[in-house]
DNA sequence: AATTATTTACGACACAGTGTCGATAAAACA
DNA sequence: TGTTTTATCGACACTGTGTCGTAAATAATT
């Protein structure tokens, strides 16, 4: 995949660097919409005209990084994937793929935790806090006694909300060619049942 | 909680829904990013001046926008809620709240389809290409048998997907206090076994 | 219907940031 | 060493912003 480790010319990569870093530390302080370009180079000690010889403008630059970083997580879980291909999925044991996942995200957390939560899109978010209180509870009620989980029970919340985001947004883009209650059905068993018609392993 | 149905003026009505239609309509087009507030109020046929008026810039617009549209969901999500108090959580039986939910969503359709995905969060959007693949590899692996699925295979996987990705900004969020270990595995059991330790409906 | 209040239109303004250029200095490479 | 590549600097035209004051249009009030 990424076969070049060319000779790069240390000063561009200083420069690089200069600039994420840069970067990735102001989008912390202002968020990503109020930086300029003059920010970044100003930050990075560098001249302005600079950051034109690397990027076309702040977008390419948080595009590039981005790409930059997920080729390290995917050649990354390639390679785990690959030493692992025995692969045998159990519950109650962590399958090193995804391990490894989250090794890569804590190495360059940082970078994710920016990238992941420049809230600009205010919707989500809301969406995620009313999902969520929702089925916080709901699993209240269903299920009051923590020993009767497979996981944490903010974890359990957490991964639930999110689940119903991702569908829903996978619904619209998809033109909602289902009805609201199907779609309600849906969730309402994967949430409660999991994905799987009798747990193997019950 | 919204107490406001004071007389308003039909014009702060009609331009307010000019720009917003315009908003939303060039967002489709150009994306957010590219859009400036000149494009808006050209599109709405106003002048720029207008804007200022009763917006202090796109980001402001965005998120008024965005609190008037969920608060009509969440009203009507309370509505449903206090209906159905004698609140029955069973399987197979989607519950009120959620499809209201779907309702709603529906109902502002291509709002909400333009305000989720917006894709300035291109490090989401490609992190979610990559666990889809391993999860959907791993649901094929795992169960080749779509009858023993309790929900259509791809939503298991967007839904799976989703919510490894939301759980890892939860995780990031709150200073990974977890070890890449643990939270793997929570996740894969999550993913196998559902939230509950037995399922009660086995 | 006439008057008053509010909203919008218009043109102008200073300002901030952009993207590009040519020329110069500095650093890397061979 | 000399040659190539990269960073610096100052300047440029340009786009878009946010804010005026004034005039026109529209709604609300009497």
């Amino acid at each position: 995949m990424s076969m070049k480790p060319k000779k790069i010319d240390p000063r561009v990569r200083r420069t690089r660097q200069l600039l994420q870093d840069a970067f990735t530390s102001l989008i912390q302080e202002k968020g990503y919409e109020a930086i300029t370009v003059q920010d970044i180079t100003e930050r990075a000690t560098l001249n302005r005209a600079t950051f034109y010889l690397h990027y076309r403008d702040k977008q390419d630059l948080m595009w590039q990084s981005t790409e930059e970083v997920l080729s390290e997580l995917v050649d990354s879980l390639r390679e785990t994937t690959k030493h692992a291909k025995k692969a045998d999925l159990h519950v109650d044991q962590p399958h090193p793929v995804f391990v490894c996942l989250f090794e890569q995200i804590a190495r360059h957390a940082t970078f994710y935790k920016v990238m992941l939560s420049h809230h600009q899109a205010p919707l989500a978010d809301r969406l995620i806090e009313v999902i969520t209180d929702y089925i916080s509870q709901g699993l209240d009620e269903f299920q009051p006694d923590d020993t009767k989980l497979t996981a944490q029970r903010e974890i359990i919340v957490r991964y639930t909300a999110s689940a119903f985001l991702g569908v829903i947004m996978w619904w619209l883009e998809g033109g909602m060619s289902y009805s609201p209650r199907f779609m309600a059905l849906q969730l309402m068993r994967l949430a409660i049942k999991g994905p799987y018609e009798l747990s193997p392993f019950a």
